[in-house]
DNA sequence: TTGCGTGTAAATATCGTGTTACCAGACCTC
DNA sequence: GAGGTCTGGTAACACGATATTTACACGCAA
């Protein structure tokens, strides 16, 4: 934003803060290879600040970059200005005082046509324990060999691997699914035998999917300790990845087990 | 044009033949579906004539065609209105009375942003496989013999060859024909026939579109190890790149496989 | 009209999904 | 720790969803 107006500065980055944009905020106008620099979606310009040489430096800026959403927010203009801004590359042209909200509108509205034919965010693939997930192909690999993942085995595990929380069935059920999971429904247990057999199958030597008795199932790639380190501690390792659940109900019930120790074992089936 | 004002139509009907622009103009709205037909760049629509249920057809007409430039031009209105329409897919909100002048370069404008973003910049003839894409000459060719495509066969085998990722149906769809696929069309799997039909035909040995079930296809050129020595032995070369897996389970699926040959060519639809 | 490209409909083949039933293990109460 | 109850794991199966293919109707242009 180039805006010389302290008020109309504080509100719109106050707005835009919220919405988690990430705004600079400039008093005067920068060269067009400055802007190039700071890789900018949008441009919100005050023509004022620019002063003599707005059109030229509007030209500049607009076909140096095409890309670039460029909304003139400006005070009291005349119509020939406004054709002459919009001729010149300009995306909106919006008359000061405004609303911050509109504003708002305008530029989400310019981005959305600019982004709306740029390819999908490149999904990256990510490496866990002995497996990697590849978004872009909707499969899961354990080194070059496929898991042969059908699509809705591959959202599940894709979710899963992306969070180390415990999630409870419901929640699973209703981001991969997209409805809420009617009562008694064992989709997601069916689902999750299947991706374990496929990881089995795949990786034998680690353990991928946790189950969290009443609660969930957990994701966290572990080297399967074999049974034999268990008993020579006595007593399982404490390990919960993440530390206390932010789930208020998993933290009590994690409490419940810190003061019962005995019964500490049985939750961990892992 | 959607809009009831004889005078505002008259003046801005004059102004765009003059500009060469293809104008129709209608006095009530039309159905998404009509609108699809007519093949439009942009949308003017007076909010007015649509009546109650405004919101609902607008929602309705920018999901259906995501390509289409919208602009809203009609009479006073307020903030939170405006902002409305902005959200659910206008590209610009034009308060009557307005100078025709204005009105046209606000369409220009969101024309533009939708136009720059349609071509890819990508002309040049690129390889993959035994196959030679030739975007100049919207056709493709094994050698020198082209595959007589159609243009709808090409764009398609265009856009798939550009990206390593699968793509989804709906993906296809929107980029090739331009507005959101109707549910249960199955145009795509139609052209991906005919365009493997073709590959086929020209280049036998090599797998160029993979189906990815439940998800979309990808394009991967792959030489066809097998069905060319199958005849002479009797049974399908079994020949899956990389020999036989370590993987115990998918060794014995293509054991069961060798058990039933007629099924083995549905295994490797890939 | 004919020919061509395009899109729809229907038949078929195949695969995936989710239900169900049964069993094993875990939890709770006593 | 024993018995009852509940939760989760497993397997089989029927149904529904999805893909492929063929055939055909429509629109457009020569």
């Amino acid at each position: 934003m180039v805006d010389r107006d302290p008020g109309f500065n504080q509100v719109l980055s106050n707005r835009l803060r919220t919405l988690g944009w990430d705004l600079r905020s400039l008093s005067s106008p920068a060269t067009p290879e400055a802007l190039v620099a700071m890789r900018l979606n949008a441009l919100v310009i005050d023509l004022a600040v620019v002063g003599p040489g707005s059109w030229e430096y509007l030209d500049r800026v607009c076909s140096r970059l095409p890309g670039l959403a460029v909304i003139i927010c400006t005070g009291p203009s005349s119509v020939a200005q406004r054709v002459r801004g919009l001729r010149v590359g300009a995306d909106a042209w919006i008359t000061k005082p405004c609303h911050a909200e509109e504003l708002i509108c305008v530029i989400e509205a310019a981005i959305r046509r600019h982004r709306r034919n740029e390819m999908p965010p490149l999904e990256e693939s990510t490496r866990v324990g002995q497996i990697t997930i590849r978004p872009d192909l909707y499969q899961a690999y354990a080194g070059e060999i496929s898991l042969e993942l059908t699509a809705r085995e591959f959202e599940i595990l894709n979710l899963l691997s992306q969070s180390d929380r415990v999630l409870r069935r419901e929640e699973i059920y209703e981001r991969v699914w997209g409805y809420a999971m009617a009562h008694g429904d064992r989709s997601v247990d069916v689902f999750v035998r299947k991706l374990r057999q496929k990881l089995r199958t795949a990786s034998p030597e680690w353990n991928y999917i946790h189950t969290h008795f009443g609660v969930g199932y957990r994701f966290a790639p572990e080297p399967d300790l074999g049974t034999q380190g268990a008993d020579s501690l006595g007593m399982p390792e404490l390990d919960v990845a993440g530390g206390i659940p932010d789930d208020p109900e998993a933290a009590a019930r994690l409490l419940d087990e810190l003061a019962a120790p005995d019964r500490l074992a049985a939750s961990l089936i892992d």
